[in-house]
DNA sequence: CCCTTCCATATCCGAATGGTTATATAACCG
DNA sequence: CGGTTATATAACCATTCGGATATGGAAGGG
């Protein structure tokens, strides 16, 4: 749906949380764990776990008292797809073969 | 540069600029004519251009009174990229292999 | 020259965002 | 049970965002 690659695209807008997502990429981790190499406080980092959460970007484990969270790699797919789909729309337009061969005459009848 | 990344994705959360980019896929386009699918006013058109420009998805044309906008495939490398990026991480990750393993092993090994 | 079309810019507004501090809950440690 | 650790939640605050209205300027058409 339309709203859910708001969701993501919004999740990834925010470095923070684009680092967090690159962390999990390597592996699981707690919220204590994907705080430290942040300046911010441990609410903060909730708060944008909870966003990237949200956007089902990553998942909650429980494990006793830590809830480590676990990156949801299939949820890119629907991110990447729309870009596929931009390139395709781009590469079939007539358009733009108008504009290559406008630009090879303009290339050969220089004025 | 990370903020090039902020400033990209951020200019696809919003469903309109998103939109706005399929249409420019097809063919350039206008303001007005860019405007006309959306109810909202002129001025916001121009907002939202405005941050696709500067996130160098689009560029200004000029084309006596009207200013053609122009879709920049390029600038969609960068955000692929970083999505290839967290791939290759996820997939070059040991705990992922752990993982795998662990989950063969509760398989067979059903006590 | 006037009028219309196309577009940008300024200002304002309500809602959302990213951060903080303060506090609650739940599990583990003695 | 008391204290500590890990995390969530609430309340607050400044900033940003997406939209509207109002206005200005530049090009074209009569």
């Amino acid at each position: 749906m339309e709203e859910s690659l708001n969701l993501k695209f919004a999740a990834l807008a925010d470095p923070t949380r684009r680092a967090i997502l690159l962390r999990l990429a390597k592996s699981d981790a707690t919220v204590s764990q994907l705080q430290k190499p942040f300046p911010i406080t441990q609410p903060a980092i909730s708060k944008h776990l909870r966003i990237l959460e949200g956007a089902g970007l990553i998942e909650r484990g429980q494990a006793a008292q830590s809830r480590p969270r676990h990156l949801n790699v299939i949820a890119l797919n629907e991110v990447t797809t729309w870009f596929e789909h931009v390139r395709t729309l781009w590469d079939d337009s007539f358009d733009r073969l108008d504009e290559f061969l406008t630009a090879t005459n303009n290339d050969k009848g220089g004025d």
